[in-house]
DNA sequence: CGACCCTTTGAGGGCCGTCAAAGGGGGTGG
DNA sequence: CCACCCCCTTTGACGGCCCTCAAAGGGTCG
């Protein structure tokens, strides 16, 4: 039901857990062997741990096989913004690549594993693999659109409705993964401390705004598991509108 | 000094006003060729009208020529936000490849002249220029940065160190197109509104800490021009630091 | 000259931030 | 196996930043 963040991902990409997935666009044969070509080695980092270190040019790429991570930024006095997360099949480092001076940091949330990309192929999928270029720039825009949506979310949704929000998002995306249990409930790693850097707002007010929501019975956190028990209630909540679900480029 | 708004680009993309200036990366004259096919026409759109509407795919794609522009969303009861702001040289609709709903609005702020690309044409410049498909890689990965700035903002920062922020950032971005007159002044065409719609406040809470700054002497905004007087101070307040430039690509 | 948009200022209140401290749960070492 | 510790969660108190409501002033265009 889940992707095991223990597990490394296998020698070949044609054995890949991830892209056995239905919400993965297909790739050729050709294409797929490219991908391995580019594939530099494999990397496990443990929860809490660097991925990328802000303020520090990574020379590589990553595909997110197993386990969550996020993206994030920090100003001077230690205010934290989260920008983003990432969950499996999400690309990592793309905008190192076009800077002089890394901008963010990715930091894994859960214990991960890593696909690792020498950054000297990004060309190289480009001039060689056309199709593949284009999906890179198709995560790219995907991505943009999370960190649009999330600055939506923080800079006009009122605390309740961003918490809304953010449980519905994650949710959705761990369910396009397969992530959902019988219960209907999907693991959810992240600390109090993770809502409230992603969504703008304290600590202190993020629990009390989870609790009073949990309280209405709109949701259920409990053993890092979160069930959504009145999803349309959220939904009106938080001016959610599903998107349809469509296949997405997996590098 | 500045690109006339009311001039269209010329008829040959080798005449283009834009690609004079230092920073934009050069291109061959076989790109040049190739871009100038692309084109499918040229596009006036005045002020305050739409350029893509929100909710609604737009089977275009734009290079913004003259003038300035935004992205924004919507909730349903109208509160609004802007996502970032596009200057002259900045590619407009790429999200629209990608998703079936057409995600956010993009509105002209002031009259702006766009050169306007066939969206099936894409597909053209990642197989036939590979060189070009990297540069709108580069050019997406570019606008998210803008995207992770302002969330940083929106999300981490008060009022005045938001608006300093903001000031500081478009002040910048219209020195690189070469538009600093004499006295150290650009064009500044936002009203209050859009300044509280860009940074997640209300507009009389940005009136008032807008005069605060002014009132201290850090900034004069006359005549729909702006003047960083206390340019130190202000990246002190808000946290600023500057990247280096770096010349980016124009498709 | 009136209409409209944008700016400016005041008053009052509420949402959310900070400070403080206790409770719970899992891991580690004695 | 227990004790301790650390991290995360939870709750209360209080204050301030920023929001809403309201209204007047200025500039431009028809």
């Amino acid at each position: 039901m889940k992707t095991d963040a223990s597990t490394p991902p296998p020698r070949a990409c044609a054995d890949c857990r991830l892209r056995q997935l239905p919400c993965f666009l297909p790739v050729t044969l050709d294409e797929l062997g490219f991908i391995q070509s580019c594939r530099q080695t494999v990397q496990a980092v443990a929860a809490g741990r660097a991925i990328i270190a802000e303020h520090h040019v990574s020379p590589r790429l990553y595909t997110l096989y197993a386990g969550w991570a996020f993206r994030y930024k920090t100003l001077a006095d230690g205010r934290r913004q989260i920008l983003n997360f990432l969950l499996p099949g999400d690309f990592i480092g793309l905008q190192g690549e076009f800077t002089d001076d890394a901008t963010h940091g990715v930091e894994a949330l859960t214990d991960t594993q890593l696909c690792v990309f020498g950054h000297d192929r990004l060309w190289d999928i480009f001039s060689q693999q056309p199709r593949l270029g284009y999906n890179v720039t198709w995560l790219c825009a995907r991505e943009e659109q999370l960190v649009d949506d999330n600055l939506v979310t923080v800079g006009r949704r009122a605390a309740a409705e961003r918490i809304a929000m953010l449980l519905i998002h994650l949710w959705r995306r761990a369910e396009r993964l397969g992530h959902v249990d019988a219960q209907g409930a999907v693991d959810f790693p992240l600390t109090q401390q993770h809502i409230a850097d992603a969504l703008g707002l304290s600590l202190v007010h993020t629990n009390k705004t989870l609790r009073k929501l949990e309280r209405i019975g709109l949701h259920e956190i409990k053993a890092g598991r979160l069930r959504l028990l009145e999803l349309k209630a959220l939904e009106r909540m938080a001016d959610y509108h599903a998107r349809p679900m469509r296949q997405v480029p997996l590098i």
